[in-house]
DNA sequence: ATAATAGTGTCTCTCAGACACTATTAA
DNA sequence: TTAATAGTGTCTGAGAGACACTATTAT
């Protein structure tokens, strides 16, 4: 075990501790693409990669934070004021190089939330510190430390398991319609699906509650839905399309 | 952002920085029965949960470790002296509670290895501060901080993931043959399964090849193969009969 | 030969996909 | 009415499960 015994104080090692944050991956579809939130750093003294776009986050605070997923679900509220998200943990990177100032951890988050108000941006404050990028531009871009590997895989993460559950559906204001759910597939997955099998799946997943008729701008009302239980995503006996292979590492 | 900047040096935060330790959940397939392994933990002065089982790990050591991963594979290799596991990612559980020296995060990961040779435990010194437990057992124990938690969580991901996974081909030693794997799906997931279907599924999956042939204590000889790439595991199409599948709608 | 285990053939059932069909709304 | 969109019915194919069948080995 890696737990030497220093003098001074048995039990807790005497070394340095690493530095540990907390970033949240906070997708949305607007405009009907996928986009991801991202945070321009600052141009302050000391602090690395100014000016960059980074995933939002920032260091636990032992003093505020109660917990790792407390300090996910205040970051995703100070950004959004988001309240009832889908928030799954994706997981965690750490090295000694990956951050200047020092051996670093990071815990990442991933987060659906449906597409903010129009007018205004994210918060109303008047400086776009905050951004929402299309998903496939912010991975050709450089971004901070090693957050382009990690919302590659944040995005993997997301189309994968899209693939066999119910997850965009949290990317949907509800009550939301069944054409409208499927689009949103579409435009996660990047590929049409057909009509039929989709609500049939759908219906059967037994995941929806019926919320009345919904008119839209032309043709046939859609009945509404909303989720039954926002604390989990429904996961189908079959993939949409079978995938090939799970990666251990990178 | 919680990056507060303190007068002294910028970017960093002036609060205590959390403890960081990493733990890895080590299954193997031993007497056809999955097992875990476990440590004793030390009665040292200001050990908590002296005596108490708990998951291998320990605290990170930014001098040695040069990442999470490499931790883990050291820690790893510690306890078992295994070179080529599967090594995967579980979670990351951390706050202020779990751990009463202070704010602490795991990085958690889990393992999947051949049993060890017969004779000797797992090192070849005398006490056994280590020891293989089966994994029910295991989960109503009384183990050491929040690592019953963090069992729960890696058994229900391992039993998850054996549905429409190859993983069971990393709890045996190479070469295997397919009537022996399928008793190790067995054992894993607690049911019987069917030999046609099995057998169809594996060599479908394309994911073994041919080691030659095995013979047993009596009957036929059986084909022995051996992992592909043991980098990574074969997802399957479908999964295996679920549960969620067999209830319907009436 | 028999016992024991390895491995195959064939049926059925379920569900995803394809695609043509009907239903409802606004103009 | 027509255009547009919502929603359904029906066929097919792939693959999982059930289970009876054949194959190979030791004694």
């Amino acid at each position: 075990m890696a737990t030497k015994k220093p003098t001074a104080r048995p039990s807790v090692p005497a070394f340095e501790r690493p530095l540990v944050t907390v970033d949240v991956v906070i997708f949305t579809v607007i405009d009907e693409q996928l986009k991801v939130l991202l945070v321009r750093r600052l141009d302050a003294a000391g602090d690395p990669h100014p000016g960059r776009l980074a995933l939002p986050g920032g260091f636990i605070n032992v003093d505020v934070d109660a917990s790792l997923h407390d300090c996910a679900l205040r970051k995703l509220g100070e950004k959004t004021g988001l309240q009832t998200p889908y928030l799954e943990q994706l997981g965690s990177w750490g090295s000694a190089t990956r951050d200047p100032r020092g051996w670093c951890a990071t815990h990442v988050y991933f987060a659906l939330v449906p597409p903010p108000e129009t007018g205004e941006e994210t918060g109303s404050k008047a400086p776009p510190v905050s951004e929402w990028v299309e998903v496939d531009t912010a991975l050709r871009k450089r971004l901070a430390f090693d957050h382009a590997e990690i919302l590659a895989a944040a995005v993997e993460r997301l189309r994968g398991k899209v693939e066999y559950t119910s997850l965009p559906a949290f990317l949907l204001p509800e009550p939301f319609t069944l054409p409208q759910l499927q689009r949103t597939y579409e435009i996660v997955l990047g590929r049409p699906m057909d009509k039929s099998a989709f609500r049939k799946r759908m219906l059967d997943a037994q995941f929806l509650i019926e919320a009345g008729s919904i008119a839209g701008d032309a043709g046939r009302a859609a009945m509404g839905y909303r989720i039954l239980d926002r604390e989990r995503a429904a996961v189908f006996p079959r993939t949409f399309r079978s995938v090939e292979v799970l990666s251990t590492k990178d």
